[in-house]
DNA sequence: CACGGATCCTGATGGC
DNA sequence: TGCCATCAGGATCCGT
């Protein structure tokens, strides 16, 4: 379900709510991709004080330690007022005086971590080899273009890996390379800088425009609010196999790479 | 050490 | 209707 649009609208949608709020208690359910790291009973009596966001991680931070929360392909959360009994796919929650936080994924790629600090080993084996943030001052085009110059394999799958700029997954990987023009299977260290300057500007508005919008309706994406998205702009590749190219008519191709789906018009993109 | 492939898990969908 | 194969928004781990 997420890419970091979805993630931040997720941030957004409860961190105002849950900050201050004390845990009462905590409980999982099926185990998730790692475990926790602590014992659930020692979560209790802690203050949940801020909720912040690396790459597609959430942060909350505690008075004492914070907790990486990442949804992986299936998870989200609700925030919600009303106890309920834990669903078949809930896994975990946590239970506040100001409310009750709740991941649901059924597929359970999806992570809650104990970590006692964002320096400690627990947190930078997470965090540690994450690429920039996309929407903030520090991606930069000439410092991006630099990142990709390194890197032999193809521009798609460097971008889905995270380690130059953070937060592009597999549908806005395909989106953002149709808009700069450029086909997937190119090679990282062959893009031009003016290529790569395109790039970069299409990261920034697609992922800047969906968070505005409230995340993507391309998928069943709601935040934790339980409200729905409204990004219209609708995808020009995915999903399109054997559709007409928007932008020449040309049928929409479908290759793998690294067991995962790209969609690009081999007219457009070069 | 940089790269590519296998892998974790459940559910939806389509062909026969 | 059932059975089987394939595909799904992610990212780590392991072998080369």
């Amino acid at each position: 379900m997420p890419e970091l649009p979805e993630v931040e609208v997720t941030r957004l949608s409860f961190a105002s709510r849950i900050a201050g709020a004390r845990i009462a208690s905590a409980q999982m359910g099926k185990p998730l991709r790692w475990p926790l790291g602590v014992p659930v009973q020692q979560l209790a009596g802690r203050v949940v004080r801020a909720v912040r966001r690396r790459g597609k991680y959430l942060l909350l931070d505690l008075d004492d330690g914070l907790l990486l929360i990442h949804l992986g392909m299936s998870g989200s959360l609700s925030f919600t007022s009303s106890p309920q009994a834990l669903g078949k796919h809930d896994h975990f929650e946590l239970i506040t005086h100001q409310g009750i936080l709740r991941l649901h994924d059924p597929r359970r790629f999806g992570a809650v971590v104990f970590a006692p600090s964002e320096d400690s080993a627990v947190a930078q084996k997470l965090l540690g080899k994450l690429g920039v943030e996309p929407l903030t001052d520090a991606f930069e085009a000439r410092s991006f273009h630099a990142g990709l110059k390194q890197r032999h394999s193809p521009i798609k799958q460097v971008l889905l890996a995270g380690e130059v700029v953070v937060g592009v997954g597999n549908i806005y990987a395909c989106e953002v390379l149709f808009l700069a023009g450029i086909r997937p299977t190119l090679r990282a260290d062959r893009l031009s800088f003016p290529r790569a300057l395109k790039l970069h500007a299409a990261i920034q508005k697609v992922l800047a425009r969906a968070v505005a919008q409230g995340g993507s309706t391309l998928k069943d994406f709601s935040n934790a609010s339980g409200e729905a998205g409204h990004f219209q702009l609708e995808a020009h590749v995915y999903g399109r196999a054997g559709l007409a190219c928007h932008g020449c008519g040309t049928p929409i191709k479908m290759i793998r790479q690294g067991q995962r789906s790209t969609f690009f018009c081999r007219t457009c993109q070069r």
